[in-house]
DNA sequence: CGTCGGATAATCT
DNA sequence: GATTATCCGACGA
């Protein structure tokens, strides 16, 4: 997969990617996997034939997507990590800048800042933001031609020459840290940068709220 | 350049 | 109630 195409087309335009990373989960034998302790209602498209979307939202903001992979009833995907943007990058741009509100204090101008070309899908999240992946998506067919979100083989580059692909531990998994299913383009600047797993301390929730008063 | 904490809510146990 | 297949801004070197 890393080389192919992977395109959205909306009414706002064509955004269009060339995958430089991706990562694999191998179903009910796999402890990284959501299809791990079997099926849920968000795993189900999982579960469903090859080339669909499997689409989740994670981490109470972010969207990921994966290509179902393994035919009907083996729950495997791989997730798609990153990517070069090659068309309709103003598009995907205009996407993933986030809007704060104006902080700029008066009289001082706010400096407007531009994503660099390689971070605008430079991780999952980022890639399903700039082509505007969300729940709608989860099970759409990638391979049928006429659907908007499709995977397809790029029209360049058909002469096989393909670049170096490294292999490494997938990201922010805590199981199954140490097994090396995650595959980029060698050297190439738009893959995300490697973060392992780290434990977050829960935030304890305020049970005894300023106001309650102890009469024990 | 690097590390770190906070945001934020669906999903699952 | 705990966990999470993440990202961004802040801060220090």
């Amino acid at each position: 997969m890393l080389g192919c195409v992977f395109e959205h087309e909306t009414a706002e335009g064509l955004v269009a990617v060339e995958l430089t990373e991706v990562e694999a989960y191998a179903g009910e034998i796999d402890p990284a996997s959501h299809a791990y302790r079997g099926r849920t209602g968000r795993n189900a498209v999982m579960y469903g034939p090859p080339g669909h979307a499997y689409v989740y939202f994670t981490y109470g903001m972010h969207f990921c997507v994966n290509v179902v992979c393994m035919p009907e009833g083996s729950p495997s995907a791989v997730l798609l990590r990153a990517g070069r943007v090659v068309t309709g990058e103003s598009l995907a741009r205009e996407r993933r800048t986030t809007r704060r509100p104006e902080t700029a204090a008066p009289g001082k101008t706010s400096a407007p800042s531009v994503i660099p070309a390689r971070d605008l899908a430079r991780g999952p999240a980022r890639l399903c933001q700039a082509l505007a992946i969300n729940r709608i998506q989860d099970g759409a067919d990638l391979c049928d031609p006429v659907s908007p979100l499709r995977l397809r083989r790029s029209d360049s580059n058909v002469s096989g020459d393909s670049p170096a692909i490294a292999v490494g531990p997938r990201v922010g998994v805590s199981a199954a840290a140490d097994t090396a299913w995650r595959f980029w383009r060698a050297d190439d600047p738009t893959v995300s940068v490697y973060r392992p797993y780290k434990a977050r301390t829960t935030r304890p929730t305020n049970h005894t709220d300023t106001n309650s008063v102890w009469t024990g």
